[in-house]
DNA sequence: CAGTGGTCTAGACCACTGA
DNA sequence: CAGTGGTCTAGACCACTGA
């Protein structure tokens, strides 16, 4: 029992929630009452009751108290799985084969490039990702050259891009747009399979504060990827 | 100004660690130092570091001091709309047509049924969810009748039991997969399209604590549906 | 207006770990 | 072994808000 005594007063608050033996709607006790059952002081309670508030699963009010709160969770957490890593775990031979590298002004009828670039120019790096030398997703990536200059000099080669620059730039916010699309012509080329065939397209933009980064446009071959989401302790995750 | 004395600092450090001017890896004031330019206790101190320590956005080392964090951000907040909100939001009506309804015992060869079903038996509702009479998703979806005995005297017919279980059945855990996928003849037929034609699959698994609630199997049309998920500060989404 | 949570103080002892 | 963060105490004043 090394776990200090506002840690403990959490978990077992959130066992007796997750348990259902405090129904949402249900009170608390008061912190002065949790002071004496605990024989500690007011700001232990404090924060273990915060802690839980921070995530959601209690509700505190002045004057009234603290409440278990109705799960209103419409938001989950999704694993963007670095492609390598998972890629290797499966015991596949990962790969990046770039097909094509350009560097060149954004194109001034898409916002999303303006607003990319900046002041400054695109790099286009465009590349397949491959696992155990089958094609497994297409890429069409654009850094902005004005928040990532060094990029340029760079052969990227055999390596992925996406990969690279989440070692060496650090964001602080992404967006991730996820949909099912039909192949075009030259994506199915890519990736081996007929045009039309179903894929999952996933488009995300990166930022450092308010400079955009970079913006990247995957197509996966729909029977050899699907992403994960979930909330809750997560304890699940463990036997698979 | 009548923002708690830990918030401005915690707001502080992180508009120089989002702005650049601390870097990552560059060390913070240890807390001694903070509490002189801020002229406050400790545990203020500690406060504030202790919530950016939380977010992931500094590391704290004992004898060390504490550091920015690199960002090694592989997850993201996945959104999980309520369909009906959304489809109203866009403006549209919402409707959900139900094609089946069976109560039957778990598929003894489907792990995924044994494990929903308990000791009981299962409720099996299929149906359309429709926008603007254009049908937009069709789901498959079982829920445990020994975890929610009373959505069997109900009568499902034109509301989306998903809505009906997010406000009756508290969750405190889900898993959601997500894949494209061919549409198959049945399911294409429900949503009006050729069969064949790419569908964002969303298959989620609901649970209270250990018990299994609800099992659903999403197809929505690729042109009408996308998904999206966010990490960081997030106010990007207030353009939309 | 009284009870509740929110914040804050000025200490204390401790565990850890890098110099 | 000395500096750092982790935890905790026993108070205090305050803002808020429901009875």
């Amino acid at each position: 029992m090394s776990l200090p005594l506002h840690e403990r007063i959490r978990r077992d608050i959130e066992t007796a929630i997750l348990s259902g033996e405090l129904q949402p709607g249900a009170r608390l006790p008061v912190e002065h009452e949790l002071m004496h059952q605990y024989a500690c002081a007011r700001m232990t309670v404090s924060k273990a009751l915060s802690a839980l508030a921070s995530v959601g699963l209690i509700d505190r009010r002045k004057r009234a108290g603290s409440f278990v709160a109705r799960p209103k969770v419409h938001s989950m957490v999704l694993d963007i799985p670095d492609l390598e890593q998972e890629i290797q775990q499966r015991g596949q031979m990962y790969g990046y084969r770039l097909v094509r590298r350009q560097v060149r002004l954004p194109d001034h009828n898409a916002a999303d490039e303006t607003a990319l670039a900046g002041k400054g120019k695109l790099l286009l790096l465009k590349g397949v990702h491959i696992a155990d030398d089958v094609p497994l997703a297409v890429e069409a990536r654009l850094v902005s050259l004005s928040a990532v200059p060094e990029i340029e000099a760079l052969t990227l080669e055999g390596t992925s891009p996406g990969a690279w620059l989440l070692k060496h730039v650090p964001w602080t916010e992404a967006e991730t747009r996820i949909a099912a699309v039909a192949a075009d012509q030259d994506t199915a080329n890519h990736l081996l399979v007929e045009a039309g065939a179903p894929c999952l397209f996933v488009e995300r933009r990166t930022w450092r504060g308010d400079e955009g980064i970079t913006l990247v446009r995957q197509h996966f071959i729909g029977s050899g990827y699907d992403l994960i989401a979930r909330f809750g302790s997560s304890r699940r995750d463990t036997d698979s």
